[in-house]
DNA sequence: GACCAGGCACATC
DNA sequence: GATGTGCATGGT
């Protein structure tokens, strides 16, 4: 069997999906704040929070820096796990209060291995969270693998069940072009896919996008 | 009323 | 090193 190329299967996503526009936010401390909260957690839920925050008028580094963790913690509320996330988000700010100065300008410059390092000695930053950010707010190339793209891949065969992140990582980073706006959009598809046809039990494969793939 | 959601750290074996 | 558990809200 000739084996899949993943090319192959960003073209048949795209191709029924289109582009997905993602992150969805209107800034990029907004997109770190985002990953942070999403964090198992259904994103309506984070919506919710964020939407606290903005009518708080508390959505900017700096004010949330100096903003008590208990406060914030009750307008985070809603996305659950709420003192779990309001100290995640603090332990971000001081990382980010510490080394850049709460200016995302700054961290653009780093290289994006010497950043990555950086998130995940974050206490609450693990691997998605930081190539999220990296991705998604610093526009760096570093493939986000969530729990969807590795079911999809291990339903079609392309990765063990049990392969751990870094692996299904390099899966990507090795057959892709290390370009962010493809990796940007490639996960942002996957992720519809899964929410469009792998989680449901209705027809499912019988029309999914990838059923010729495996 | 279960079960799940765009994880992560930590305890225990 | 693998496996299990706490964290918590809101939608289905």
């Amino acid at each position: 069997m000739k084996k899949v190329k993943l090319e192959e299967i960003y073209s048949k996503l795209y191709a029924s999906f289109g582009p997905q526009h993602w992150w969805p936010a209107e800034n990029s401390f907004e997109v770190i704040v985002g990953a942070i909260l999403t964090q198992n957690t259904a994103w309506t839920n984070v919506e919710k929070a964020i939407t606290n925050l903005k009518k708080a008028g508390l959505l900017d580094a700096h004010k949330l820096y100096q903003l008590p963790q208990k406060k914030l913690a009750a307008l985070i509320r809603p996305a659950g796990f709420y003192n779990i996330k309001a100290r995640r988000l603090k332990e971000f700010l001081n990382f980010f209060s510490a080394h850049y100065r709460l200016n995302l300008e700054k961290m653009l410059s780093v290289p994006v291995s010497t950043m990555r390092r950086q998130l995940l000695a974050v206490h609450g930053i693990g691997a998605e969270t930081a190539d999220s950010i990296l991705l998604y707010a610093l526009a760096k190339p570093s493939f986000v693998v969530d729990n969807y793209t590795k079911r999809i891949l291990s339903r079609h065969k392309l990765i063990q069940s049990d392969a751990d992140y870094a692996q299904v990582q390099a899966l990507f980073m090795q057959q892709l072009k290390k370009n962010s706006k493809l990796f940007n959009e490639f996960h942002a598809l996957l992720v519809r896919l899964a929410k469009d046809f792998c989680l449901k039990n209705k027809p499912r494969c019988a029309i999914c996008p990838l059923k010729k793939i495996s």
